[in-house]
DNA sequence: AAAATTAATGAATAAATATTCATTTAAAAG
DNA sequence: CTTTTAAATGAATATTTATTCATTAATTTT
């Protein structure tokens, strides 16, 4: 029995991200993500039922990706600005790390390709952010307003600035992410 | 000579913006709008070269529509913060009233429809919003920073709220509006 | 080393979609 | 009222794209 080649699926996944960057999710067809990724058309069926599943795949697998990043060097211990800080650098660091793959995942919330399963399952993933805002609220350091509201307040202004910044082929000086942080907690803050 | 229709665009518009909305625009085909809007397939190229040139079309319309409506009730007499607030709201009732509009004009920034032309055009339709926030420096009211840093902050805050609280099938109370407008404001002022 | 098993291939086929065009319909001009 | 002109139609065609499948190539097992 030949064993299957376990960089194929990572080689898709990459072909996949470069192309929706680079024309859209509309715009991408199977043929092309096998050239990219340097495989048969027939391959990709080997990995992927069709391609719904192979979009569907990559999506849930960019999800769990950015889920695990947002926590990092986190714990509930810290005090919480410190906490939230790091929380919202890792949010920036991984806009702009892994913009393909936050673009691929803005792109299929649209889509006919993500199922309900899947979408319903994203959202659980976010659980965490919602403490420890609720802990910034109970502590008062934030405003007492609909967590949701602060989060996507807090979300929306790192996700806008980063497209930006990518499409004017920029970078964000450590200087610029410290005084995004500062509007960040001035807009938050009780 | 028979006289072309000239609410025919128009229904292909809201045809379009339905489709786009429900499937999005990598899942809308010519035979489905034209269906959508009561017309023959054959009709749509009557009107339209192709379908780029009909996403495109859409994409320049819709761009104009959300320009004019940006500086309603705006004019640069009015004192600053009264001005940015007048405007912040017009923005943000543009994405609630519109909002396939605006989720259609997301989508295709990264389609392989829209012409770097057409996208080059919209650029210039937000210089107003540049000087405005340029004014707000002067005075020194609101943070000495890249105004570009500031604008993006502004809107990113609007279009996630606005995205999610679509999606969750809320509304926006008039009370949650300016709380919206308190963080924006208070992230920004000096 | 031969047999068995499954991956890999890419041309062939199927399916979906864009676009055309011969025909019909409606309005305007004479 | 007739003729002219262009819009409107939708079935037919062209094109693109997804998917299959007969064949070949690698591995593993015996």
């Amino acid at each position: 029995m030949k064993p299957r080649d376990d960089k194929k699926i990572q080689q898709v996944y990459k072909a996949t991200l470069k192309l929706v960057k680079l024309k859209g999710l509309a715009g991408v067809t199977m043929g092309e993500i096998a050239k990219e990724a340097d495989i048969a058309t027939g391959t990709l069926y080997i990995y992927f039922k069709n391609k719904t599943e192979l979009i569907n795949s990559l999506f849930t697998s960019c999800r769990n990706a950015s889920a695990a990043v947002y926590f990092k060097n986190y714990d509930t211990s810290i005090p919480f600005k410190k906490g939230l800080k790091t929380i919202w650098l890792n949010l920036l660091n991984y806009r702009i790390k892994k913009f393909d793959e936050a673009l691929f995942v803005d792109q299929c919330y649209h889509s006919p390709f993500i199922t309900e399963t899947t979408r319903e399952m994203t959202k659980k993933l976010f659980t965490p952010l919602f403490s420890l805002m609720e802990a910034g609220k109970k502590q008062r350091l934030v405003k007492n307003e609909d967590t949701i509201l602060l989060l996507t307040f807090m979300a929306g202004s790192i996700n806008e600035t980063v497209k930006h910044t990518h499409y004017a082929g920029r970078k964000l000086s450590k200087e610029t992410i410290e005084q995004m942080f500062q509007m960040c907690w001035d807009g938050l803050k009780r």
